[in-house]
DNA sequence: AATGCGTGGCA
DNA sequence: TTGCCAAGCAT
C-alpha cells in the first residue's frame, strides 16, 4: 500500500464533477432547472429506498406520490390504504412509521417537514442516515449522509481493514472528513451515486472511477474485498401453514396482523405457528381441507416452507371477508404467493 | 449492541 | 441452486 493519504479536497471536487456529468435521472430528483426537490418527495424516496432496490421501490414512489400528493394527503389516509399500497415492498414497520411520521408533520409541524437534522431525527421511522439524507438533499443543509454505499466507498478508498459492523464508527468518521457547506445535498448524492454505479459492491468499475488516483483500496490490487465482512449466521428453516377459506361469494378470510412483529399491521391469511420442529396441524376451523401443496419463501431472518390448504365454507368465524383480488393486491408477497397456489386451476373444482 | 424485520435480482 | 445483498430503523 502506498505512504500516502486520499486527498479530501481532490476527492471532493472530482465527485462533484463526476456528478454534474453523471448524476442518474430518478423520478424523486428534480429536473434539471428545477426548484429544488419537495421534501415530501425526498422523505417518501428515501424511506421506501431504506435495503431496497431504486427498481424495487420507483413504482411504489409513484403510486403513493399520484395517490397521496402531498403530506398532508398521506397523513389523512386510512391505515389500511396505505398498508395495502406498500404491500409486496417489504419491512413494513415502514410503512406504519410513514403514516405516523406523516400525520406527525401534519399534526404538530403544520404540514411542512422541519429542516434541521436534529428535528428531522424525531420523527417516527427517521433515523440518523434519512435525517442526514433530507436534511442535506430538500434543505441543502451540511450533514455526514452515511448509508450501505458511502460505507464501502470510505472502506474502499481508506482501505479499512476491520470488518463491518466493527468498522462502521470509524467509516463514519472518515465520511464526515468530506462533509462541508459546499452543496451538501449534490456531495451525499454524488457519494451514493458512485457507490450504485461505480464503486458497486461486486466488481467495481474502477476504470471509470473519477476518484481512482486517490484509492487505497484500488492500490492494494483488490478493492472488491473491501468492506472486509463478518460472517452472518445461517438462517434457520420453518415450517407451517396457511389457510384459505373461500366462501361462495368468491371472498376469502383475512385478517390484520398484530402491529408488532413479522409482517406487523398487514393483512395476512389465517395461519399455523412458523416453527422449526415438526409443523403443528390444527386447522382454524372444521371443514373439508384440501392440501393445496406448499410454497417457498425466503425471510432476512429465517425461510419458509408454508403449507397451504384450502377449503369452501359459508363465511363466518372471527375473519374479514374480502374479494380474492382486493386482498391478493393488499397481501404481503408470502400471502399472495399462498394465495396464488391456491388459485391454481382445479384446487377450487 | 445484537437482533428482528421483506423482497427480488443476480452471479 | 444458493447465498448475497440494496439508499436502515427500532428496540
Amino acid at each position: 500500500m502506498p505512504d500516502v493519504s486520499p486527498d479530501i479536497d481532490l476527492i471532493r471536487s472530482q465527485l462533484v464533477a463526476w456528478y454534474d456529468a453523471h448524476a442518474r435521472s430518478l423520478p424523486w430528483r428534480a429536473a434539471f432547472g428545477a426548484a429544488r426537490t419537495e421534501p415530501y418527495r425526498v422523505w417518501l424516496s428515501e424511506v421506501m429506498l431504506q435495503q431496497t432496490t431504486v427498481p424495487h421501490a420507483t413504482p411504489y414512489f409513484h403510486a403513493f406520490t399520484t395517490r397521496w400528493p402531498t403530506v398532508s394527503d398521506l397523513a389523512a389516509a386510512e391505515d389500511a390504504e396505505v398498508m395495502g399500497a406498500w404491500a409486496g415492498l417489504g419491512y413494513y414497520a415502514r410503512a406504519r412509521n410513514l403514516l405516523a411520521c406523516a400525520r406527525a408533520v401534519a399534526g404538530e409541524h403544520g404540514g411542512v417537514f422541519p429542516d434541521t437534522e436534529a428535528a428531522l431525527l424525531t420523527l417516527p421511522g427517521v433515523g440518523a442516515y434519512t435525517a442526514a439524507a433530507v436534511a442535506s438533499i430538500a434543505f441543502d443543509r451540511a450533514a455526514n449522509v452515511v448509508d450501505g454505499n458511502v460505507e464501502r466507498v470510505m472502506a474502499r478508498l481508506f482501505a479499512v481493514e476491520t470488518p463491518v459492523p466493527a468498522a462502521r464508527p470509524e467509516l463514519r468518521r472518515l465520511a464526515g472528513l468530506f462533509v462541508t457547506d459546499e452543496r451538501p445535498g449534490d456531495w451525499a448524492q454524488a457519494l451514493m451515486d458512485l457507490g450504485a454505479t461505480v464503486c458497486r459492491p461486486k466488481s467495481p468499475s474502477c476504470g471509470t472511477c473519477p476518484v481512482a488516483s486517490e484509492c487505497l483500496g484500488l492500490a492494494t490490487g483488490d478493492p472488491a474485498r473491501f468492506p472486509m465482512k463478518t460472517k452472518k449466521a445461517d438462517r434457520p428453516h420453518r415450517r407451517g401453514a396457511a389457510y384459505v377459506l373461500i366462501d361462495d361469494q368468491g371472498r376469502i378470510a383475512v385478517e390484520t396482523r398484530p402491529e408488532k412483529g413479522l409482517l406487523g399491521g398487514m393483512l395476512g391469511l389465517p395461519t399455523s405457528d412458523w416453527t422449526t420442529g415438526e409443523p403443528v396441524a390444527a386447522a382454524p376451523v372444521e371443514a373439508d381441507w384440501r392440501d393445496a401443496g406448499a410454497v417457498e419463501h425466503v425471510f432476512t431472518h429465517f425461510s419458509l416452507t408454508l403449507a397451504v390448504m384450502t377449503a369452501r365454507v359459508d363465511a363466518d368465524g372471527p375473519y374479514r371477508w374480502m374479494p380474492i383480488e382486493a386482498a391478493r393486491a393488499a397481501l404481503p408477497t408470502v400471502f399472495a404467493k399462498a394465495l396464488d397456489r391456491a388459485s391454481a386451476p382445479d384446487l377450487f373444482g
